[in-house]
DNA sequence: TTGTAAGCGTTATCAA
DNA sequence: TTGATAACGCTTACAA
């Protein structure tokens, strides 16, 4: 490995004048300049980043934390902050799938030492403390928290507000009877978006009935597994919001098994607006959620509050989530031929 | 933030002695190791990364270089390298999206000194000089590369092999006139997948005709915009390979516009087995690709070859791509009632 | 079994 | 403008 050390003998400098070259200080000849910069090149150096960052404290990097990296959401997360990160000269490092709080933290301890700040986003209430402890020792952005962490700055999604929009789109339309494909129980976008439902019923005059609540995971093979499920339930509901696209895929293929058509038979709305949702058959309404604006947002954050000169006062950040009207759930309840509702949107959670 | 030496004062005792506590070292007594272990938790400490692997020069973490993140294919990718480093006590630190060879080279000399090896994907090859460059510094795995760098392992899919076998699948359900979405110029995938397709008209005694080569972008808006140049060619084809999944959901989109159907209209085929081909209507018949299997043995090859005491000869591997037959091409052309072919596999590249 | 001290490859503080 | 030299937080001979 060359070292600055080899520079410097090869340049006949010090190696605080090699330093001082590749720092672009100003108190350096034009003659050493040259000849540092020559021998670094023929000597092909490259600076060691762990060494650089143990004196100056510095990393230049920020660490990821996700529950999982599977599906467009998460790959949009990081795509976003990958994006933010290398605009600004910062690198990533990523780690994903922790089967418990304490994998969690065994990460982020790993990171000590490598980050200067980090993103979490940490889908249960169990990790709370490990948080709390993980962000006395660096800056740290929480995505979609499900709990307060003092001093902590959060970027969050409007799923409430969006949930919301769905199914009063529904009930606009004219169904009464709305089953939901709830998400993964213990999930906080999961629990939000059953809130979001269970309001608009309410704003409709509706009940919630724990009956057209059902089981999914957020996943194509859960939603797929509903439609039996769904099938059942008497009277048999005229329309389904799912908690998410993933379950609208495999609940709509389902439901084409089984001879029933989309909307004229249900109407289904999803949730995330996936690459593929305009083009599905029919193209899903859903409600769109800016993945990548979340990850881009929160490495923004995340760079500002590591260069504030002191601790500055966190922010609580909520990306809109608006509707998208497609084909999915028709026109009108029923086979009825009601006016068309506006593609709207939804601002808040 | 707390050292080593805090914890050596607050136990009483000397540093090397903290070290080898945390090292599992067996020269420590259990006294000593008691009194260590208690101030460590009391102090909350966590040992320095970035320090500690300056003087060991192992940093426990691997780079990747991808082109970039969008969609399934690199998610996966992505999601399989970090469940493999994982395994392996592992990290990785993520760069992508780079305009320019420069680029890249200044993200992989950012990471000389916070890496023990590196994972790039380089479709690019105009980049061959700076990945060698940079396999001089430190071991490289190389996924589907264009090009070839000694002492380097690479891990490919069977591109050309698979779009073969789609193909053929095509003309042995009697297609004569078969159209294909490119994927992007220069693109190695693409440029494969192009000549699996050629290869399998030649085999069925068919003549390649540049007019029904048609120029995609592997996305879906570039799918949706190749039908009508697909619809305008005379006379018609009756059958497209769409060189990647993503296209293939645009052009359905497109035909169903049309009023076209698929399969009776057109037979539509597609490349790697994105998570709602299945789902899809009708359920699309592609070319499965294990983009996560992918990635761990990316990782896992890199780990070997880091953990080799010499340097290991490299290793050449192609992962297999396997035709799964859905919906999508029907079971013979031009509504004749052929038999359906089977599923089948193709194994090589 | 323990402690002292010499690195690891940088940057930063002094004098010169 | 330069060059010694002391950090940075850790591991690891070597000595005790």
């Amino acid at each position: 490995m060359v070292t600055i050390r080899d520079v410097a003998r090869n340049a006949g400098v010090s190696i605080a004048t090699v330093s001082r070259v590749f720092n672009g200080s100003s108190h350096v000849s034009a003659e050493s300049s040259r000849s540092v910069r020559a021998a670094a090149k023929r000597l092909d150096y490259w600076p060691h980043g762990g060494a650089r960052s143990l004196t100056t404290s510095l990393t230049h990097t920020m660490g990821v934390l996700l529950p999982d990296l599977f599906g467009d959401f998460f790959s949009e997360v990081i795509r976003g902050i990958d994006r933010a990160a290398r605009e600004q000269h910062f690198q990533i490092v990523v780690s994903s799938s922790h089967a418990d709080t304490e994998e969690m933290l065994a990460a982020a301890r790993f990171m000590q030492g490598r980050i200067d700040g980090l993103i979490a986003m940490v889908p249960d209430k169990g990790s709370a403390a490990a948080i709390r402890r993980i962000a006395s020792r660096f800056p740290v952005i929480l995505l979609n928290p499900r709990f307060e962490v003092a001093g902590c700055s959060t970027i969050s999604i409007a799923n409430f507000g969006g949930a919301r929009a769905a199914v009063e789109h529904l009930t606009q339309l004219g169904h009464r009877r709305i089953a939901i494909l709830k998400g993964p129980g213990g999930n906080v976008d999961a629990e939000e978006r059953l809130r979001g439902y269970q309001q608009a019923l309410r704003d409709a005059g509706l009940q919630p009935d724990p009956e057209l609540e059902l089981e999914g995971d957020f996943s194509q093979v859960g939603g797929h597994r509903c439609a039996s499920e769904l099938l059942q339930l008497a009277p048999r509901p005229t329309a389904v919001f799912a908690a998410n696209d993933y379950m609208a895929v495999g609940l709509m293929s389902a439901l084409r098994d089984a001879h029933l058509e989309v909307p004229r038979d249900f109407a289904v709305a999803g949730f995330d607006d996936i690459a593929i949702a305009r083009y599905m058959n029919p193209p899903l309404t859903t409600v769109r959620v800016d993945a990548q604006e979340l990850g881009q947002r929160a490495a923004l954050a995340l760079i500002t509050s590591m260069q504030a000169p002191s601790k500055p006062s966190p922010t609580h950040t909520v990306l809109p989530a608006a509707l998208v009207v497609r084909v999915s759930c028709g026109s009108a309840a029923n086979g009825s031929r009601a006016a068309r509702s506006r593609p709207r949107l939804s601002a808040g959670g």
